[in-house]
DNA sequence: GACGCTTGTCAACGCCTGATGACAAGGCCA
DNA sequence: TGGCCTTGTCATCAGGCGTTGACAAGCGTC
């Protein structure tokens, strides 16, 4: 891209925190595999030798990142009535819905790195480790009352399965758009209702 | 395993079947960046260059395991008003459920293995493409009437993300049984309503 | 028994990965 | 200005990957 830009400002703090940034970015749009060392040390104009010295190892930049992430605490903040259309809203309309509540996607950004990285053995420990920490137990403890953690695994189950589905059909984009606002109603709706019991 | 044994009589069919068989079952276990030409060969006791030349490239292996898997269609045979018990059943409890209408698991083998490689870029076209031929577009028409394809998605959507669930909370081991049970009955209500409508 | 096709092995290639240790250059302090 | 710690680069390593072409061994056929 920038071939001829000044020399970055040695300033360690700063290039810590741009490949962080960078590495998010990086996790949530590949998995930990296809995430090459050297791939984010060139977005961000450094040699990759840097990254190994201020993470440690791809693992630990891994684990850094999912750390920098909102919580999944963070997704439910709001009102508890609008939880259902706002999750399904996001989930079914993705980058598109990014204008209010959540102007950045910032909020699934961990849970999305999370589901792109299912199935990398290396990463399968970090992975399953922060998705019941940060994701399910928060959930469950947030949904509260009886069979909260029966009812916050299928809610859990939906959001993911419906992000994946998303993927796996380039946004829903063989529906029409009326089609995807039944989808997000109805995915509401079974959302709204595990959560009021 | 076993190192001393009698060398492999000379069979090409049974030889490839026997590759595509130990690949299914790595594909199943492991992503596809995961699974490697030699280690497909070492589970028959083969060369790894006889696989090349058998199914041309690693891409080519995976799809000629998907092509043997059981369709999506399979997923929907039996009595129409026990889908939701049967999936759920298949979902909650996996292989400790094998025994009575899919002893080997295998009616699922196709989608777990698409699970497993998601996120997979190198993989990404097979499965998208897979998910959508004998997955979706077979639930989509087998569900029919109104919204089809709407309530396909959710109903995809829920296995799916249950089905990961399953796989990052090893199981569902943090549930007693009873809770299990109820997981079980939930889903299973929640898929049969997508279905009848 | 020798030819020839099939079946399988072996060694190697080119490429890519994450990681390491030696080295260059900026910037502060005396 | 000269030393010195910090920040960043470079070349390189060991190891893994999928794939290839040359070679060995089995087996039917003449």
């Amino acid at each position: 891209m920038v071939f001829c830009d000044v020399p970055r400002p040695r300033n360690a703090n700063a290039t810590r925190q741009a490949i962080l940034e960078a590495a998010r970015e990086r996790f949530c749009a590949e998995s930990y595999d296809d995430v090459g060392m050297r791939d984010v040390a060139r977005d961000v104009g450094v040699d990759a030798a840097l990254i190994s010295r201020y993470f440690g190892s791809k693992e630990d930049l891994f684990l850094s990142v999912l750390d920098s992430c909102k919580n999944g605490r963070d997704l439910m903040e709001g009102d508890r009535a609008d939880f259902g259309q706002r999750l399904a809203t996001e989930v079914v309309y993705g980058e598109a819905a990014r204008c209010e509540a959540d102007p950045t996607g910032e909020k699934m950004r961990g849970l999305l790195i999370l589901l792109r990285s299912i199935g990398s053995t290396k990463a399968m420990d970090v992975v399953q480790r922060t998705a019941n920490n940060r994701f399910f137990d928060p959930l469950t403890q947030w949904i509260g009352g009886e069979d909260a953690a029966v009812r916050a695994r299928l809610a859990s189950g939906l959001i993911m399965g419906m992000a994946i589905g998303r993927e796996l059909s380039d946004g829903f984009s063989a529906l029409t758009e009326e089609q995807r606002g039944r989808l997000r109603d109805r995915m509401a709706r079974a959302l709204q209702g595990l959560i009021d019991g």
